[in-house]
DNA sequence: TAAATCAACTATAACGTTGTAGCTACATAA
DNA sequence: TTATGTAGCTACAACGTTATAGTTGATTTA
């Protein structure tokens, strides 16, 4: 095990005192040209790099960022942190990856051992329990720790933080709109529970475009998929109550908040010889691997992962640069945009 | 911005030394009862967290593994991410990742970054870059500084350090068979360039697997799908290359080395109104989302990337806590298993 | 010639910990 | 009475840096 060398070290062998090292390695012009350059060659010849953590806790900053998310496995969030690293790497900055899987508990654990370790900020998506509960302690606390948060997609409005976050509403309604637009008015929704807010903000926005075009809501056509532990136990629910609706009333089309619900929904429909989109057509968020390989391909509204990730970095990194003021907090919006395929 | 309490502040406010405190709150018996109480109480009234830096500095360990992958959006990464995350965070490590985007120049910058931060060990799969190049000196000098490695998945035989690996040759040997045993003969195989070391293995042993069953291999059936930058450039150059295939030979199945590949290949064979598994069937390695939502849903061979994450993660945990000699190596090799689905 | 200037360095404190060694006052033993 | 023990604390060094405030010895200035 070959350590590193040090600054004392490097001052040992050339019989020099540890500040002309370290102001030698710097340029400083307090140091004469040639001790500068001796010092400087003989740190090169010896791989000389300055140890981090000691220059972390000089400096009271680690150059780190944590991100909080539910899942990593999943593509939206894949494609954020994706994105989070690529800007953050960009800007000097590490990213360091915290799972909440979903659960209130390990959300906060994840906050405290952030909040006590090496980051200088915190970049999260509310994990479904959380929302659930509405406990936010944790993220207050943080921030009032002084550690900057950034909180996207799942956000809620009592903490005041910098936010990211798309226009739900309004893309559910406008997608909602392009089925209507389609002749078709018994459409389907596959939303989540109420608590979570995007979902919610979806559903609204369904409803609001039926209102705008004198469809009556039929709450038979509102399937809100019930949050069970593991994915397979909530897509069989799922195909369950589509099936069931199926066969009870006429439905020419679905909205499904996420592309999972929207593949587990096209299967369904297989499996029920119902053509897709002839009989049935299909929208659904989230533009992931899912709807560009099923067939039909799946016409998906796109919430641009990788610009929600970048934003987010960059409103955290601006924080922490001093950029912008630590008391002023911004939201910004994404807008959304439909990408047909052949499901619509 | 409230910062933390320190020792320092809470021995000045208490009237003791920085020792006193120090060890009050380590619970020792050199420090009276009443005393030590009384600094407990005050600690945390006051919310005390030890600063993890400092920890760091002077215990020379930052109880932190940094992560190389070569994408995070990708079923498998992302399951071994999230395995290596659950792990590590289970036994008190946080993680730091990297993604080298498939690019030599960028994983040997990443490397950098970690092995000078604040990481104790490293588990990485090398980029397709990396591997053509053959260039691997970055992950000896890491090794060489002390730094445990572990590698998985894509691997080398000149490192040494631990590996983490799957049967890849058996496996593809295996699903080979079956497609043979399902009296198909004219097994079409979609692989990757000469140099990913995992796409060659699962060659070499549908090759094997044709040789032991008397079959010719023909070259015109073997794709090797070429690296470009952009997934989407990729998979045009295979579903061409494909497609001329199919207009001017014979072939029954299909053999994927990822889902993929699969996936794309699937879509041709729609677009050609040729049926799976009927005409063709298909195989593919890696049991991601798309193999479970298509249709027909693809017959996998899953990897296991959650046993390859843990695996991974408690091999280098082992190392950094001294458990296992830091210069004795292990090969771990997973089983693939086949999961059957609708496609063979 | 004494004072001021300057180049080229060094010493020190600080960031927040912890472990070892040291100190003080009191109680016990020979 | 003098030495020994011990409870209960404090001082100090170290982890690796950097910034600020010295300290030299030589050279310039009045």
């Amino acid at each position: 095990m070959i350590r590193r060398i040090t600054l004392k070290e490097i001052a040992n062998e050339l019989n020099v005192s540890i500040s002309t090292v370290s102001k030698s390695l710097k340029d400083s012009h307090e140091i004469g040209i040639e001790t500068r350059q001796k010092i400087k060659a003989f740190a090169k010849a010896h791989n000389y790099r300055p140890n981090n953590i000691a220059l972390s806790l000089k400096n009271r900053k680690t150059k780190t960022i944590g991100v909080i998310i539910p899942e990593i496995v999943h593509h939206f969030f894949s494609i954020v942190i994706n994105s989070i690293e690529k800007f953050s790497t960009e800007n000097g900055y590490n990213v360091i990856i915290a799972v909440s899987n979903e659960s209130f508990e390990k959300e906060v654990l994840n906050m405290e051992t952030l909040a006590n370790g090496h980051i200088d900020g915190i970049i999260m998506s509310i994990a479904k329990e959380t929302l659930k509960k509405q406990d936010f302690h944790h993220i207050k606390e943080t921030i009032d720790l002084g550690i900057p948060v950034v909180l996207f997609d799942r956000v809620i409005n009592d903490v005041k933080c910098d936010k990211v976050i798309v226009n739900d509403k309004q893309a559910a309604k406008e997608a909602t709109q392009v089925l209507i637009d389609d002749k078709r008015s018994n459409i389907l929704l596959l939303t989540s529970e109420d608590y979570v807010s995007v979902g919610n903000l979806r559903t609204e926005g369904y409803l609001e475009a039926l209102k705008d075009n004198d469809i009556t809501p039929d709450s038979d056509l509102i399937i809100k998929v019930k949050d069970k532990k593991g994915s397979q136990l909530e897509m069989s629910f799922l195909e369950n109550e589509l099936e069931k609706v199926l066969k009870l009333k006429k439905v020419d089309a679905i909205l499904g908040v996420n592309e999972i619900y929207a593949g587990s929904a096209l299967k369904v429909l297989k499996k029920n010889k119902i053509k897709v989109p002839d009989q049935i057509a299909i929208i659904s968020f989230t533009d992931g691997v899912i709807s560009r390989y099923s067939s039909p391909s799946l016409s998906t509204i796109s919430q641009h992962g990788e610009i929600m990730g970048e934003r987010a970095a960059k409103l955290l990194i601006n924080k922490l640069t001093g950029k912008t003021n630590s008391n002023e907090h911004k939201t910004e919006i994404i807008n959304c945009s439909l990408i047909k395929r052949e499901s619509s």
